[in-house]
Parts: C-alpha cells; sequence; structure tokens
DNA sequence: TCCAGTTACCGAAACGTTTCGGATTGCTTC
DNA sequence: GAAGCAATCCGAAACGTTTCGGTAACTGGA
C-alpha cells in the first residue's frame, strides 16, 4: 500500500501538498499537480479510506434496513428496490448496505438504526413503505440521522423523500373518468395504512368531489396489489349489478389483470360496460401493452426513483438544505383502449 | 460521541487502560472492568470504527460484486442468497454490501474488486457460480485477497469455499436407480460450464460405471434449470422409445416438475414406466411433497450455506489456515413415490 | 526602497483507537 | 532488606488522512 507519506516522498513534497493536489485545491502549481498525478498514477495510489472516514466523520456506507420475512424472496419489488439502489449507489461510490435482521428477531427495529449509526457504521438510510406516523421517522429526524424516504409520510415537521406523485396520479385517473361521464367509479389501491394509499385516496376523493359525486365505502378496497385482490374485489362489487360500478381505478397493473379476469368471468366486456384504468410502475410482469385490450395508465417507472434517492440520501449526509432534498417524480398519462363513456 | 477519552477522564483512568478493559484484556482487575462497562454504559459509549479500521486496517465491510443484468430481479436463486448473506453478515456484525455494476457496464469485472478491495473498501468477497477455470478466483489468489466461493472450481491450488456435495448427490441419485436395476438413466442438468454440474456429471458417471452401464450422450442434457427444460429434454428423449431412459436424474425439482408434464402427455407413469428422481435445494417454488407421485430426492437447502459462508470468509480474512476453510455440506437422501423398478 | 497582494508551499495538530514497552505497587521469599 | 514476581496500570507511538494557520518568494505599484 502505497501512502501520501510514500508519495510526498518520492516527489521531495510535503504530505499536505501532496494531499492538496489530488484533492484539487487551487493554491498547487499547475506543474506539481501534473507531477502529484503522475507518481500517484505510477506507484498506485489508493487513499486508504479508513483514515479518511476517521478525519471526516463519515463512513462512505449507507444502509437500507429490513426484516427478513419468509416471503421476502419472492417480493419484487423489494428486490427491485434493493438491486435499483446498488447499482445508484455504487455509481456515486457510496456503499449500500442491506441490513436484513432475522425473522425470529421480534424486538423493535429502531435500536437497529441507532446502533449502526452510532460509532460511524453508518452515514444514513434509505427508508421505505412509511407509515403516515412513522416511528423510524420520528426517531431519526429528533437524532438528526440523515435518511431519505421512498414516499412520504405526514409532512410535518419537513423531512428528506423522493415519491411519485400518488396524489396527482389518482386524481388524474379519476378525473379522466369522471370527465368521460361516469358516475360510480372504483378504486381498488394498496394496504391501507401505507401513506402512499392515503395519498392515492385523497387524489381520487378530489376528483369525485370536482365532478360533484359521492363516494361510495363499498366501491373503495384496500389489500396487498395483486391479481387476487383486483379479482375478488371486482366480483364483490358486482354482486349488486344495479349498484356496480362503471368504471375501477387500480393501484397498479397486476391488480388489473385480476379485474379483467374477473369482468371477463361475469360476461362484461372492457371499455364498453366497465372501463379500467391502473398506475404502471414498470416493475411486474403485467405490462400494460399486453392487455386486451390495451389498457390506459398513469405512468411512473419505480426505477426512476433510485438515482434521486441516492443523490438525496448524500445531500441529506452533506446537511443540505431541505428544501432541496424533496422531490416528486412526474408520471405520465397514456390513454389506451381501456377506457371509454359509460354505457347509456 | 463520547469516545474513549471521555470514558477515562470521566473514570480517572488512562485511555489504554479503559480501552483494553473493553476489550477484554486479561491485565485489568475485575473491579475496574466493572466500573468501565458501567460507565461505558452510562455515558453510551459506542467504539468509533472507522479509528478502529484505520489501527486494524479493516473496514470490516465484505462485498458481493455482480452485473445487473436485466432478468436478475426475477432470479430467485440469486435473491435467496443475498438476503442470506446479508442476513448472515449482520448477525457477525459484518457489513454486506451488495455492488451491482450497470448492465450497460461490459467491461472486465475484475478492476472493481481491486479497486474496492485497494485502499481498504472491502475486506473480502463472495463469489457463486464459479466457472473451472474462474479468472476471478486466479486474480484474487495472485493478490491474496480474502474471499469465499460457493459452489468450487478446480482446486489447484485450494482456496476457501463452501458447497454443497454435488458429486455425492449425483452418485447417491445415480446409485440409486441402478441399484433398482435401472439400466438406461438420463441426466438433465444445470449450464454446462458451471464446476457445480461438472461434479455432479463426475458423480454420476461414476455410479454408471460401478454398475458397468455404458454412458449415453443423447441422455444427458444441460441448460438452465427451469420447467420448460425438463418438459422439453425428455419429450426429446422420448422421441426413440425403444432408446428412451427408464430413470431420470433432474438437477432440480422445477426440472422434474417439467419432466412430470412431459412424462403426462406421453400417457407414461411414474414411477411404473418411469423413475424419476432429482435434487431438492428447498428453494424453488416446486416442493417435492406436492409432486404426484411424490418426489423421491436428495435434499441439502441451499439456506444451509450462508452462515459457513459467513463464516468462511471472515476466517479467510483473519488469515486462518486453509484446511479450515473448505466445508463440504452434507446431504439427505428422502425416498419417495416416483422411484421403483424399471417396467420388465 | 518599501509595502501589499498573490502564489506556492509546509509543519503540526487532529480524528479515536490499538498496542508496545515499560512503570508502579504490593506481596512473597530467601 | 533485597530480590523476584504477579497484578495493574500508563505514556506514547502508530495507523493515513485532512486542514488550520502560517511562511517564503515573487510580483507590481507607489
Amino acid at each position: 500500500m502505497t501512502t501520501l507519506k510514500d508519495l510526498s516522498r518520492h516527489l521531495g513534497l510535503s504530505i499536505t501538498q501532496v494531499s492538496r493536489a489530488l484533492n484539487g485545491y487551487p493554491d498547487v502549481s499547475k506543474k506539481t499537480r501534473d507531477r502529484v498525478m503522475e507518481a500517484a498514477d505510477l506507484l498506485n495510489y489508493t487513499p486508504n479510506i479508513a483514515a479518511r472516514n476517521l478525519v471526516s466523520g463519515r463512513s462512505g456506507v449507507v444502509g437500507f434496513i429490513s426484516r427478513n420475512l419468509p416471503g421476502i424472496a419472492k417480493n419484487t419489488i423489494f428486490f427491485e428496490t434493493v438491486t435499483g439502489l446498488s447499482e445508484a449507489f455504487s455509481a456515486r461510490d457510496v456503499q449500500f448496505v442491506l441490513h436484513l435482521t432475522p425473522e425470529t428477531d421480534t424486538g423493535d427495529i429502531i435500536p437497529v438504526y441507532d446502533r449502526l449509526f452510532r460509532g460511524g457504521t453508518l452515514d444514513g438510510f434509505v427508508l421505505v413503505d412509511p407509515l403516515p406516523e412513522d416511528l423510524r421517522i420520528q426517531h431519526l429526524l429528533t437524532h438528526k440521522v440523515p435518511f431519505v424516504v421512498h414516499g412520504r409520510g405526514e409532512m410535518e415537521p419537513p423531512y428528506p423523500y423522493v415519491d411519485v406523485d400518488n396524489r396527482g396520479l389518482a386524481y388524474r385517473m379519476a378525473s379522466h373518468l369522471t370527465a368521460l361521464g361516469h358516475r360510480r367509479i372504483a378504486l381498488i389501491s394498496g394496504p391501507e395504512p401505507l401513506a402512499f394509499c392515503r395519498f392515492r385516496l385523497a387524489g381520487f376523493r378530489r376528483a369525485l368531489a370536482e365532478a360533484g359525486l359521492e363516494e361510495n365505502p363499498a366501491h373503495i378496497r384496500h389489500g396487498f396489489m395483486t391479481e387476487a385482490l383486483g379479482l375478488t374485489a371486482t366480483i364483490q362489487m358486482f354482486g349488486d349489478p344495479a349498484r356496480a360500478p362503471t368504471a375501477i381505478v387500480c393501484g397498479n397493473t397486476l391488480v388489473s389483470k385480476g379485474v379483467y379476469q374477473a369482468l371477463g368471468s361475469l360476461s362484461l366486456r372492457v371499455p364498453e360496460d366497465v372501463s379500467v384504468i391502473a398506475h404502471d410502475d414498470a416493475i411486474l410482469a403485467a405490462s400494460p401493452e399486453s392487455f386486451a385490450p390495451a389498457l390506459t395508465v398513469t405512468r411512473s417507472p419505480l426505477a426512476d426513483s433510485w438515482a434521486p434517492l441516492a443523490d438525496t440520501l448524500i445531500g441529506a449526509i452533506n446537511r443540505k438544505p431541505i428544501g432541496t432534498l424533496q422531490k416528486i417524480i412526474p408520471f405520465d398519462f397514456i390513454e389506451r383502449a381501456s377506457t371509454a363513456p359509460p354505457p347509456a
């Protein structure tokens, strides 16, 4: 291992000046900078990061903490998140560690964050799936630990986050349907306590309210967004055909796949009898083009979040002002063949 | 952040003695050790790992490097590996970082290992899916970088590995069939260049040779171990019924699922017409009990490898002798209903 | 000639820990 | 009363980097 001392001896310069040359300080002449660079290259110099960490008080490592739940290996979204973040941080020369606690460990997860932050093992954290009042967020905020949240909880006090525009896309989907003349619109969304569902529900409600429509609780369903949810929810909503919806807003394309199946088995046509619209996060197997008829969607690839998340966390670690650390990922609206005016 | 200096001041002891008390050195009296522990607890002391790393020359971080290939999110085995290793290392207070290079980056992967090891970013690596002559292994060996391999390549010179007993289990499966009287036995295994397939093939061959059987190249198939492989390979092997096998050894249970399907569509019964046997790594959706008839298997859960892999890598980092760093995971043989003597 | 300003450089401290070599005490033993 | 020995303790160096506060040499203007 070559060190700065080796380089300085080899060049007849002080350690200080070599360090400053390598780090691009202005008070180094062009000539010596070139000499230093060349020598560093020749002697194969790599800065020792432990030493750098010691003086900077940073570790250059960020973490993602989760419990190792049984089904975790089948959770494609989780995996996509891990690989996406991993690649994004690698590209920024930050180490990304996945910290899984055993599923048998039923204790509180907050001490894990504490233990890893104190002593400087980790510089910050990525959190996903926040609850509206998330204890982890409360805790990290009060202890001034840098973090970034994928998706938002309640917003007071403000904290760093990156989120798809959940309120906006739900509003867009629902208002597209109201504009077509629908008056009974259903929503099949994700697990109720999660913040992103709250936001989507809020956007959905605003569109209904603006169109002067009453909300029907029987037409709102929450649950894990799978094909099965779409299928069972649809079947149930059409139990009483007189009160059944004429349009369905789906949390993702997988849900709408189940909806298509249910409608097919009820001999109802899309879009003549029922319009279907979904949000496409471009991550699941169910691609909206593959539907017959092709699915109208709002589109916002989850994969667009990884780079902003990495940048935001790095910003939070460097104590950038909060204003620069809150990002909303925009969405596209893509009208295809699954939406039409309601039957007469 | 409380430091050793704070503690020593608070206790009226030297930094040295506090450090030694905390680290369990023998030349500290019981009384002061207790006092130190209590104070450390009181002042919420956590050692600064950057400082510790600087003096120890370690980083406490190990890595797993892979290219972020398109299908990676659907690769359950990869994901199971990542989560399993992550949990195993977390439990040992070692940081585990997943390092994914962009799929667009087509360059050689070896410099990535170099860059991360030099400068002390990472202490060692976990490698999976070794080739028989693996360049990564060659390179890490010559540069004395600690690593552990899951599965083995060629064994000279020896290096640290953890592996299921591939040769043994293939031998066990095949010799079970020869003992039953089968004389035409097929093998449907994994990608040919991978080391584990070579070992399985060797075990398979030995069993055949011991039974005095000729090997039929048409009865040996390699490929990605999916249902589709089992299905197509079986259909092809039964193209000429006179030369068709009477028993099939499958690389995993997913393959045997395809084999069952093919045999069903050929109106052949298991085990009366054809015996089927597989290796069960207890990781895929296809559980051997769920087969009809239930599948005879050798069983060796992949999940049993994570803890030994972590221990072995940590041993390699601590320069333990090579003899303690090579582990073979044993397997069980579970006879169920899918194997019987060949038809008369 | 003197002074101020710029440019290029350097010494030393600091980050928090581990560890080497030695120092101090109190007790036994001859 | 000195020597030997174990039990405790401590000072200081070391790990490799960044950075603060300075110094020296040179420039140009008055």
